[in-house]
DNA sequence: AAGTCGGGGCC
DNA sequence: GGCCCAGACTT
């Protein structure tokens, strides 16, 4: 039998599970956020909301969330805007293929799909940008669908509550793989819940279950967590300090950044997308003045650099590149 | 399996 | 300063 193949043997059922549903859910009634897109019923303000919140924090998805919403009320508006436009409300959320990504969405849905999207994950997922996480989130907050779904909040709630500590603990010396996980929701998933218990289960990890300082004291599932009944055995005090020494152990640090941040493309993609959205609309900047303007102590040496992130930016769709110069597409 | 892609907030 | 974040895509 391959890795593969045994990794995926599901896990045997939690005998606490209907504890931790009755809990969780109760706890979610009477704590949860109070977040726009829990309100609306619009799955186009439902994908904009799950897009933005790819790796990007509740408290900084908030106001921009609004604004976009308000540039673009409806997804024929989405599509049908300039994508230098899209581009620049979305700054400063980062990872700006997502904003052309979503755009793309928009205009895939008219085009393909009648206007609406879709509401399975298997049609979410042909859609470039949607991954696994997202289809579900959308399938099951816009729509209702019954169905599991794993971002990094719930894989690391489930864990703790259902497998124990994810490092350093003997039960689970490895993390599960991404698959394995994705069965465990499953199997966990409470009959008919499905929309307030993934939101509870995310709600739980930003604000109690948190990664490095956890507030056991507060959280509801105490004294059915399988990860605080191992750390009372090893007579862990659940605090911050035991979580990064717990990582520190696993040496799952990544090591040394070789460079500092500001000198890296990333920063530099950055520094010119945001110089360009500056520009008044459908103007060009040649690349010996874009070169100066973000890069100090710029000099004909760079050139080629500088065309090597301008060429990567036009690949990703976040620029159009000509002999005139760049400008936002 | 490992790299790439942003940027702000928190400790 | 390092780590974190409602991930997805490419190589």
């Amino acid at each position: 039998m391959s890795k593969q193949t045994q990794s995926l043997v599901p896990l045997p059922l939690p005998d606490n599970v209907t504890q931790v549903h009755a809990q969780l859910l109760q706890w979610y009634e009477a704590e949860q956020r109070n977040l726009p897109w829990r309100t609306t019923s619009d799955p186009y303000a439902i994908l904009v909301s799950e897009i933005m919140l790819q790796q990007t924090q509740v408290d900084r998805v908030l106001p921009k969330y609004q604004q976009f919403l308000a540039a673009f009320p409806t997804l024929a508006d989405l599509a049908k805007a300039p994508t230098a436009e899209v581009i620049s409300v979305w700054v400063p959320l980062g990872y700006n293929t997502r904003a052309v990504r979503l755009q793309s969405i928009a205009r895939q849905v008219i085009a393909e799909y009648n206007g609406r999207i879709p509401d399975t994950i298997d049609e979410l997922l042909k859609l470039k940008g949607i991954g696994r996480y997202t289809a579900g989130a959308i399938a099951c907050f816009a729509y209702h669908k019954q169905v599991a779904t794993v971002d990094t909040n719930i894989r690391r709630v489930l864990h703790r509550i259902f497998l124990g500590l994810e490092v350093g603990s003997r039960q689970t010396e490895q993390p599960i793989n991404d698959a394995q996980m994705l069965l465990l929701a499953e199997q966990v998933l409470p009959e008919g819940e499905a929309y307030n218990w993934n939101q509870a289960l995310m709600d739980l990890g930003a604000t109690i279950c948190t990664s490095n300082n956890p507030e056991c004291t507060r959280c509801p599932l105490q004294n059915t967590c399988q990860a605080y009944t191992e750390m009372s055995q090893y007579s862990l005090f659940p605090s911050g300090t035991v979580f990064r020494q717990l990582k520190k152990v696993a040496e799952k640090k990544s090591s040394y950044q070789s460079q500092p941040f500001t000198s890296t493309n990333r920063y530099f993609r950055g520094r010119i997308i945001d110089l360009l959205r500056t520009l008044s609309i459908g103007q060009r900047m040649p690349l010996a003045e874009l070169g100066p303007r973000i890069k100090t102590e710029y000099s004909t040496d760079d050139a080629a650099w500088l065309q090597q992130i301008v060429t990567g930016l036009a690949r990703d769709g976040l620029l159009d590149y000509t002999e005139e110069g760049v400008r936002l597409p």
